[in-house]
DNA sequence: TAGAAATGTTTAG
DNA sequence: TAAACCTTTCTAT
């Protein structure tokens, strides 16, 4: 389930079972082998999370490993003996853990499971525009740094929200939630959105993304959120207009409409998100 | 059992 | 713009 949220839990989970401790490196299916035999018994020092990629940091500082999950990577983890190895198992990490139970996690699917140096994550986040997530980040000075990109551009917002350059970690579900919620049209051009509404969305973003870090899955509807001490909100629950195609619209009823867009589905509420209706606008 | 789709990015043309 | 990457899950047959 990647999108920044779901990295950054994962940072903090694998900071949580393994830095400042030795950790024995593998990879059963081999395509990260060579490396992983260099890495082998080495400290993790810390995991650390930006925009959708993850850098397990090992000592000596200059050896990373750099994971994005692309579309279907997936990390499995636990305590205790790890499961059997099969299947594609790109990257398996055993520690001892605080407690000294031991702990494990396995990456499969990777889009990157590749062994860098400093320079070369260096260059990465070089790339990567503000992260809502980040330490410091969801403060108006990283809002502004993307919004003054957003205001440049003709392209339409609702694919600017998706380039890693302008903002670091929106995928599909934030994006066309983000777009809902303020009542933004997803066709109109960066350059068209009042400073003011991207204000708001940045503010916004930095809220949702956070409340997804803590509950591991992306949930935008207030009622949602309301009802969450009833128990664990279905999936069609938790979104406005996420995967909502043809179901009436939970604030005005207009059937949800679905297009590619930026090569993905964009989901949005044709009655609620128009020119003119957007946050401030009203 | 087969097929499609999925919260993503890079590279080639 | 399309293909490739490579895995899981859901739906249809």
């Amino acid at each position: 389930m990647p999108e920044g949220h779901a990295l950054h839990r994962l940072a903090n989970q694998q900071t949580a079972q393994f830095a400042g401790r030795p950790v024995r490196v593998s990879s059963p299916q081999g395509r990260f082998a060579e490396s992983a035999a260099r890495l082998d018994g080495r400290n993790l020092l810390r995991v650390e999370a930006h925009g959708k990629h993850l850098f397990q940091v090992f000592d000596p500082r200059d050896a990373i490993v750099h994971i994005h999950l692309g579309l279907y990577g997936k990390v499995a983890a636990g305590t205790g003996a790890p499961p059997e190895a099969k299947g594609a198992l790109r990257l398996r990490l055993i520690g001892p853990g605080a407690d000294g139970e031991g702990q494990w996690a396995d990456l499969r699917g990777a889009t990157a499971c590749d062994l860098i140096t400093g320079p070369e994550r260096a260059a990465i986040l070089d790339r990567l525009g503000p992260d809502p997530l980040r330490r410091g980040g969801g403060t108006a000075v990283d809002g502004a740094i993307a919004g003054a990109r957003i205001a440049r551009s003709r392209v339409a917002i609702g694919a600017l929200l998706m380039d890693q350059t302008v903002l670091a970690g929106v995928g599909n579900v934030y994006r066309a939630e983000l777009l809902f919620r303020h009542r933004v049209d997803p066709l109109l051009p960066g350059k068209l959105l009042p400073p003011e509404v991207w204000e708001a969305m940045w503010a916004d973003l930095v809220v949702l993304m956070r409340a997804g870090v803590r509950a591991g899955r992306i949930v935008t509807t207030e009622r949602a959120h309301r009802d969450r001490r009833t128990g664990p909100p279905r999936a069609l629950d938790r979104t406005y207009v996420y995967r909502r195609t043809g179901l009436p619209c939970r604030i005005c009823g207009t059937e949800i409409a679905t297009a590619p867009m930026v090569g993905r589905n964009l989901f949005w509420c044709p009655g609620c998100q128009h020119p003119g209706a957007a946050d401030g606008l009203r």
